[in-house]
DNA sequence: TTGCAAATGCAAGTTGTTTGCATTTTTATT
DNA sequence: AATAAAAATGCAAACAACTTGCATTTGCAA
């Protein structure tokens, strides 16, 4: 596992509730939520800080929200390889879809050959509605 | 012409200099600067509330900067239609590419069929490094 | 040319996040 | 177990990019 220093009672709650929310985006907020709910209460600089270790060494995908006034993080382990595909986004539950499949790289080539351009997929968002939103939606 | 209230001389020198800037994009802050320059001062608040009226109408089209700490902003008229295609951003000069093809058809249909997400193309960017700074890069 | 809606400037407020610094905790080493 | 160095924490204050409230000014239609 990768190492992001001392391992601390704060560090392993709030990494336990970044694993149980690993199918959707959490920010820095809702973890203290969850730990003031708990009764064990953290400051929400220690929040910040340590959401910076995981995602510098990968372990959790940090994303700017629509609105970009914050971030919004989620962890991925280590097995995702974050630069290699996109990522949709719902805009309605905030879900996050790793775009891991064969037609990726059509998308990278045909936007390189025609466009001369050269994706650069880490934090790359393509927002719409999922499969259960769209469901749901009327 | 949309329109999108008075006519003031602050908002005709904002909106000039959006349209000089069309190939790219600006924050408020640029904005103001040129004013500035120019020895036109006007205030930062009418240059954000005006941006507002102007991502509104669709006059303008309103991004999230990587970053995730500000906003910027491109004029793109009326003739384009931001909700059917995907946008992509250099990270490095910061140049938006309006992904008008038909490829952009297929990258839907894929997400939609494979994925049972609805792409909504405003707003969705995916970064890399455009064709002009691909080559100066080394 | 007057009246009202809309635009502006200024100061203060907001939100999410970061920084500096003194204190505490962790962990490796005796 | 004792200890020392490195790292983590909490707190208060700073920060950056906006946003809001309000009093004043301006545009323009009647």
């Amino acid at each position: 596992m990768t190492n992001n220093g001392y391992n601390t009672a704060a560090r392993s709650r709030i990494l336990a509730i970044l694993k149980e929310n690993h199918d959707r985006t959490v920010n820095a907020n809702d973890i203290l939520k969850v730990l003031k709910d708990s009764g064990n209460d953290v400051n929400i600089t220690t929040i910040y800080r340590y959401l910076d270790k995981l995602t510098e060494s990968g372990e959790v995908m940090k994303y700017i929200a629509e609105n970009g006034t914050r971030a919004v993080y989620q962890y991925v382990g280590e097995s995702q390889h974050c630069e290699e595909h996109l990522h949709l986004q719902c805009i309605r539950c905030g879900a996050i879809l790793h775009l891991n499949c064969d037609f990726m790289d059509e998308i990278s080539e045909h936007v390189l050959e025609e466009h001369g351009f050269r994706i650069q997929c880490r934090n790359s968002i393509i927002y719409g509605l999922c499969h259960n939103c769209l469901e749901n939606a009327h």
